[in-house]
DNA sequence: ACAATTGCTCAAAGCGCTTTGGGAAATCAT
DNA sequence: ATGATTTCCCAAAGCGCTTTGAGCAATTGT
């Protein structure tokens, strides 16, 4: 059943009933309701290519993921993609879902734009100077970005979680806590968030005079292994750490794993903090003892983006959102004073 | 630049230049190789929404993940979808993404069939008994299944790994290593994939004259914390069991913490064999020991799966395709001789 | 030599929707 | 009663592509 049929069925023009559909004004009242009722019962739907050709507006937001084989598919994009999903779905958009092939990143957007295959893209993963706003920018084609690029803060629209101020917290919490010995386990620091991170460790512990150790600072892919590895070597050092500062869960897995394998207790004769963005098969409070975590649910970012770049879309002339999300500090058993 | 200028710049009519594009036989060799090059040159690109009225083909394929809030967005399905996104990318194709918003599944399903939205879709996490496969038949889109529904083997498109056969060597190879108690974490014993690694297990203890103790088998959602709390209970039973079988690496994590936290060792005090999807933050090889694993890259079974699709779509007629990929196992560290 | 075939190209008709530019009837103002 | 608005609806033009059905040359067959 196309619109063609419906009208003729209404005996009503396709202007009319497209319009009544659409909610157009310049309709009767009664008309439309007769309509709505028709298109009800004949459980019509607008064909969406022929809509998006009608329009020129697809629909459709672009999700594109790094085509860098050695970034593998995180597990964090993907949260936050469901999360984004829900609210897409709830209004009526499309996901296109781009795992980079061996067309090149930069093509995928540039094909995006020139088809309007989308009306708009989020970009993840932000590095800290990223190629991938000037081009959108060139393109003209609307984006979000999930983080920031570096510091920057006008002319893009963004969420963002203040990385900076949870770690600081979290250092603070160890300092005050009176641990001087505070190692770092983070992501890449060409990530900004990595970069952040870092930042708001070092200003902690510049605070209370605790000097910047690198040899107790790393920074990696955040992946059990990972984890493992970096923490068996802090805790083989000479004058190994009292405290963990980890980026993300997945790095807590291995470094717990290394904590007992050394026969030491997590809380007691180390401290452990991390973020957690609450990936659904990693709990912090399932751990023992309960982890210490700065806590963001990463899938409500999802859905808050998703909802913004509808809104930028719907409005155009509209300033730029940016919304920087506070981090909760839940202080939970893997926390203790320093020995 | 689209079709009628690049047609006007060329002196020839959309038609030629639209043929000359799709490889149609009847264009003259050398009028293509001109219409090629000016297309290059103008960078010129069919726009996807015409295309697509007009063919009444989307070149899209829908994946959708289940609605049910319950059922987390898991990384396997990531990983998957990962695999067969680069298949798509590289053949043109585009992925709708879909998760379960407050638009229930099925209805999904009916708008991408009646809308022509997507020319197929991949059926994720299959059950023992699944309403999608006789729902896809009857609005005949083409489908297919990365697993098995139940037992079914005919009459719908699939894709699985040797599930039954990977435990059932998996558990013989610890039987023949003198164990006797050895535990299951399965999954959830609604998906297929779940019910055949039991019956692989059964099989394979039945074959030893072991008999089944429920007791000593789970099935649960596959997340570190079910992992651990499982383990924790069968350290405690009066008869341990004196090797581990689990269904996913994410069980495993929290495993060997349970068995650290009881002061044993995993390859000496228990073994431990787990089927490993290659989920890219946690690597078998980097536990310690180095953990025994059924291994089978899920990202490959999805590279193959969108290749099968495409393949189905583009020739309808061919009987439907059905692979079943064998299991390797390989012994690491984590599996030894029963105490 | 003429008809039949082949090779290449084109004009025009869709695909199913939105949107423009009217236009007839009903309502209002004077 | 007349002109000016408002209300509601319509025919037709597009959106940018594919595909049908012809048609003109050039080639082939007899």
């Amino acid at each position: 059943m196309n619109l063609k049929q419906l009208a003729a069925h209404l005996n009503l023009s396709q202007t009319t009933v497209s319009r009544a559909l659409n909610g157009y004004p310049e309709v009767n009242a009664e008309t439309r309701a007769r309509v709505n009722e028709a298109a009800q019962r004949f459980n019509y739907r607008p064909n969406p290519h022929a809509m998006r050709l009608a329009t020129g507006r697809s629909h459709a937001i672009g999700h594109v993921l790094p085509s860098d084989r050695t970034l593998m598919i995180d597990p964090h994009f993907s949260d936050f993609i469901a999360g984004a999903g829900e609210h897409y779905s709830a209004n009526g958009f499309d996901v296109l879902f781009n795992v980079g092939g061996p067309e090149d990143e930069r093509s995928v957007y540039r094909r995006y734009a020139q088809s309007g295959a989308v009306d708009g893209v989020v970009v993840m993963g932000p590095r800290l100077d990223d190629w991938r706003i000037d081009l959108l920018g060139e393109l003209e084609l609307p984006f979000i970005v999930h983080g920031r690029i570096g510091d920057l803060e006008d002319g893009y629209a963004w969420l963002d979680i203040d990385n900076r101020g949870a770690f600081q917290r979290a250092a603070k919490l160890l300092t005050d806590l009176g641990h001087r010995r505070i190692a770092l386990l983070n992501g890449v620091e060409i990530m900004t968030f990595a970069v952040h991170r870092r930042q708001g460790y070092e200003e902690a512990l510049s605070a209370h005079g605790i000097g910047i150790d690198p040899a107790i600072m790393s920074s990696d892919q955040m992946t059990e292994e990972n984890g493992y590895r970096r923490t068996r070597h802090l805790l083989d050092l000479n004058e190994r750490p009292t405290a963990l500062l980890c980026s993300s869960m997945l790095f807590v897995s291995g470094a717990v794993r290394a904590v007992h394998e050394k026969g030491l207790h997590v809380g007691e004769d180390i401290s452990i903090i991390a973020h957690d963005d609450g990936l659904p098969f990693l709990k912090a409070e399932g751990l023992s003892p309960p982890l210490t975590t700065l806590t963001s649910s990463i899938r409500e970012a999802g859905t808050r983006v998703a909802q913004l770049l509808l809104q930028m879309i719907a409005e155009p002339s509209a300033p730029l959102p940016a919304e920087l999300w506070s981090v909760d500090l839940i202080v939970r058993g893997s926390t203790g004073p320093a020995r």
